[in-house]
DNA sequence: AGGCTTTGTTGATTTGAATCAAGCAGTCTG
DNA sequence: CAGACTGCTTGATTCAAATCAACAAAGCCT
């Protein structure tokens, strides 16, 4: 069977010296952990900007971890309005929401050039039959998706301003979490799609952006955003608690 | 092992005639499947209304399942006001959330008399590595959630009039699942209630519910609705994908 | 380079829902 | 039973964000 992993890029050779495999439930089915003696044949694949990974409707075949570059998730509703669900970034998983119907309930398109591992869904079920540590990770990732999606429920109960200093503050943790700084964002979508997904229009992001900047709590210019005041920042957000994304230990805390 | 079912309310026994056990995770693990060798020992309880399952921070142990009444989630912001994220009625299962950080991040609580079944998480997994068929229904339970989810976030982005009509005709269908009238609601939570989980204020619910029946959509007296038009209630709605709570084949469609 | 499109910014105006305020109908309580 | 309370409704006013409108800057083609 672990001949196998050789055939496809983003086998176990791959996982090994793959910067998200900390926390990829793909790298545990790969047979990282003992009592798992098969594998779940992660195949690697690249992804152009603006390609999609799937459409709304498809059936579910796999799951989709981001190795690197990152993902939307979207919905276009019959005025042709885009909503967009979710960002998701390296190591992130997408397609848990397909697994209830078998069939993808959003589409989901790269930003920029990515790659992401697939993770034959199949497989991974029967991993976890002799894989309790397998079972617990994918049960674990799932649940944290839950609370990624209870947090953007309730950021679309907060102000413009609210909302998009959280998105900031979200988008600097995840970065810190994966070593880069905290304080140099680039990000990697549009004002357009930054309003889609916050539920704003593009005008109201950028008007909030420029009263950011005059307050001199950060400097922009294009996709580069550099913080100054990452406190006073958190003060705008007015949040409590922020679950999602605490992934080593919510590294921004000490910034 | 099956010994230990008659010493809880809520064992086989119960499951056999319980009327959420078409939708039940607890039923399946109570060995109603072949491969099936143990038990979660689900244990029933009944919750008086406004008794609380579990508080935000308390330590994970189960997961409930709601058999009759009904259950809101909910936080509390640090300026005392509460946001609803979920009502649950039976066969509904609460807690997901809970699992990735070992600790509830929100707050459940009865609306109502109600009873609930506990279902063990740590003996829910290990019965997961026997039973193919009770994993396959966890995890899609869970996938089941995030479309929840995902439906009250894009709910979130609707004008508060769509948002009051969709939230009656997902109560409706609910009912029509579990064989009631979807034309005759009857409302466990107060106005109230409905503004903070659909994140208007009680005055915005009331006016629309006034304008409903004024359109004679819909005639209120109280907690009873008695829905009119489901049709034009329906066209109210803009919606496109009510994925969720697609239970038995979208029942409503055919009203 | 020059025209073209796309993306982002800024300003003026409108509007949907919140807020503020008051009253009413149940129902709880001493 | 009176008074207080709670839940619901209705009206007047305010306000935050959408919409409408214009323009600037950056990338893209030939």
């Amino acid at each position: 069977m672990s001949v196998d992993l050789y055939e496809f890029r983003g086998g176990k050779y791959q996982c090994e010296r793959c910067g998200v495999r900390g926390w990829c439930v793909g790298y545990c089915a790969e047979g990282a952990h003992s009592g798992c003696n098969g594998s779940a044949q992660a195949r690697q694949r690249v992804q152009r900007a603006g390609s999609h990974l799937f459409r709304v409707g498809d059936p579910f075949q796999s799951l989709y971890v981001v190795r690197s570059g990152s993902i939307k998730t979207y919905l276009t509703s019959e005025e042709g309005e885009e909503q967009i669900l979710g960002f998701h970034q390296p190591g992130d998983i997408v397609g848990f929401d397909a697994i209830a119907r078998g069939r993808h309930p959003c589409n989901a398109a790269a930003l920029e050039t990515s790659s992401v591992c697939t993770l034959s869904f199949d497989k991974l079920t029967k991993l976890c039959q002799s894989s309790p540590h397998l079972l617990g990770r994918l049960v674990e990732m799932m649940s944290r998706e839950t609370l990624r999606l209870t947090d953007s429920l309730l950021l679309g109960r907060r102000s413009a301003e609210q909302r998009v200093a959280t998105f900031l503050l979200v988008q600097a943790e995840r970065q810190a979490e994966r070593g880069y700084s905290p304080t140099a964002l680039t990000l990697a979508m549009s004002r357009t799609d930054i309003g889609k997904y916050l539920g704003l229009t593009v005008e109201t992001v950028s008007r909030i952006l420029t009263r950011f900047q005059d307050l001199d709590l950060l400097a922009k210019e294009r996709n580069q955003i550099r913080i100054n005041d990452l406190n006073a920042l958190r003060q705008l957000t007015g949040e409590i608690d922020s679950h999602a994304y605490d992934g080593p230990a919510g590294k921004i805390a000490m910034l």
